[in-house]
DNA sequence: TCCTAAGCGAGACGGTACGTCTTGTCTTCCA
DNA sequence: TGGAAGACAAGACGTACCGTCTCGCTTAGGA
């Protein structure tokens, strides 16, 4: 990390030290007052940064928080993808469905300010439908690998956006109660909650594992 | 709804006229352009009203639309409150779990326009939150009125919070993707994908009438 | 003037009072740092005054500079035509020629200042140029009512820019170098320094008394 | 001039490339847009010149435009100066009263482009000024010298500053109006309406030379 | 021949002012 | 007397220039 940075040109590494400065103030700002209460001056000053400045970089407040909202969600994204390395056996399936879930509450608690920003306050929701989205997204194609276009009792969309939204709803109850339970209990509860019936919308019966191991 | 307005003096009913047509101004502005970016302006032209108006009635944006919430959820908590005249017997409860579910789908339907408002655009945190603690509510009072007071194999609140955001998740899904199946059939489909869950986590076996029936 | 004034509403009479705060504001800044140096800021600070009500009157700074100097141009103009009730015979003209360049220097004596802020400074060609344009409209006309269509040595439009450069030259320097002599006396010193060549220019000998008199 | 510059290292052949590359753009955009409407950024993109070379050779848009005004008034003042060789008889006088006039309508003509620029616009009070200052500066050297200390019937100053007033004024008015009689022309119509009056406020009668001749 | 100093272009940055938009208050007028 | 009209203050918005600065590139003239 510190090699790539001294390997950017100055000015680059000027850009993106004000670019954090920015990113990291809204956040502070949000958990702070909420979304729409932070104005631009309120971003510039904490930051440190001119308020033309501010405009040099981002368009208005929704691109910065935009841009700070990609980020994490590409962090996550990537470790997501490094879970599935190959085609898994069908029952390898039961016991590798855990460990997306497992990896959300684990991420959501380690950048717990960052997902409490994003999912709070009136811009909440442009965080949320994009998580939602992009989880909905992933569940729908992990779900479709698993089947092979097998028939499913439930319309496999109905089933990825119940998914997406139970665990995103049970995720922000979790953050802002204060996260009263560790992550893994927490997935594992989710997966009681939500697994049974999810797999049993898909056709089958859940295979043993999936009830028994975490 | 005719005899109420006229039992009311001609002032008032000038004042509800006054409200409502603001209220409804508010609601169609909301759908053609997201909560945001309406301003009072728009809404007391649409409403055909004079600015100051809109403040004798209503502090802000916010206030008017959340009384044009409350209405509608107060409205669909008169119904659920009418399920459940006494207790009932365990076996019975499975077959009424089904009841509100179905309510709250019927009652989308038939207010669509306003449920897609409510969730629509930024400002819907307002209207989601206060549709989550209201739905989370019920289901906490429904659990435990079911269990009177048996453990569970999961926190109760954990169960409820779970089961309202997939139940509004679902719901907002199922809204914005233009209600693509009739009310009574998403109630079913989303029984069969949350209620296993639950009530394995409520730490019974479901009722057989659960599974089966409608 | 407080008749008129309370003769009109309320809510416009308040509105002139602003007005005439703006105007006031603006004159005396422009004289303190010149007028380019002044900000709209600045304006309504000084007139006490939301900076969002100067864009309820006013286009811009330029448009409520326009206005004051209309304003005074106006009673300056109302005046000169006061000094022509009718035709006059050609005897007279030389002495009613002296009058309204005496009527010019004592109206700026008496508006020092505000006729020190329109030549000051950059923006100060707004209002030099529509003083010039005024006074060689004037002079035009006063030459053709005189000429009655007489031939002239010299073209009139040359005659007309070359009086009112030097009136409003000889002016600024005046009010610059702080009103030096009394306008009366300025008013002589430039009728003996321009009426000579402005008569020949028109063709004839100067009327003696345009020469002797005062 | 090319022996000149080529006997410059080519470093400062450079820099003076530049600055005038700077001036001529500063020029052109003022009779485009007029002075005020210019912004450094244009005359940089016009030039084809860094906006930080700008500020490398000048501190401001003031700057740049001074210095080029410095240098054609330089110019004028020089063969001004090589009018007065030694001291004139005082029937020279009346004679060499009509040259200076001529030279300023003449390099007036030549510099046509330039002259418009400096007069035109908002920031033409900059140059206005120091042309009139120049003016009246030069009219009471040459007045002083013709009187020799002897007694005015008017106060040098003012007949200077009205000289300067109304030379700048005929100059101005001549050259927006599109140039429409010949320099000569101009300066002799410009003698015969200022020369009387001016004449007569020093105390003596014209010289005949001063009426007649040109 | 290198190398080093200067002219220069690119562009990040802080700052000031602009003109616009929306909000909520208040006052006046009208039906 | 309730509602419409609209003046007003407050304050955020996004834009336009400004003048300063740092960074590399180029290039010419001296070592």
């Amino acid at each position: 990390m510190t090699e790539t940075q001294s390997a950017l040109p100055r000015q680059d590494r000027r850009i993106s030290r004000t670019r954090r400065q920015l990113r990291e103030a809204l956040m502070a700002l949000i958990l702070e007052k909420g979304y729409d209460a932070v104005t631009v001056e309120d971003i510039t000053a904490r930051a440190d940064v001119g308020r033309t400045t501010f405009y040099l970089h981002y368009r208005d407040k929704e691109h910065l928080f935009l841009e700070s909202i990609t980020q994490i969600a590409d962090e996550l994204a990537a470790q997501m993808v490094a879970l599935f390395p190959q085609a898994l056996s069908e029952d390898q399936m039961g016991d590798h469905a855990m460990r997306p879930i497992l990896l959300v509450f684990r991420h959501a608690a380690e950048n717990a300010d960052l997902y409490r920003a994003m999912m709070r306050g009136e811009g909440g929701l442009i965080a949320t439908n994009r998580l939602r989205e992009l989880t909905a997204g992933y569940a729908l194609q992990f779900m479709e690998l698993f089947l092979r276009g097998a028939r499913t009792a439930l319309p496999l969309e109905v089933v990825a956006s119940y998914f997406a939204a139970s665990l995103l709803g049970t995720l922000t109850w979790w953050l802002e109660a204060g996260m009263p339970y560790p992550p893994d209990e927490m997935a594992v509860m989710f997966r009681r909650l939500a697994m049974r019936g999810v797999w049993e919308a898909l056709g089958g019966a859940p295979p043993p594992s999936a009830l028994e191991t975490r």
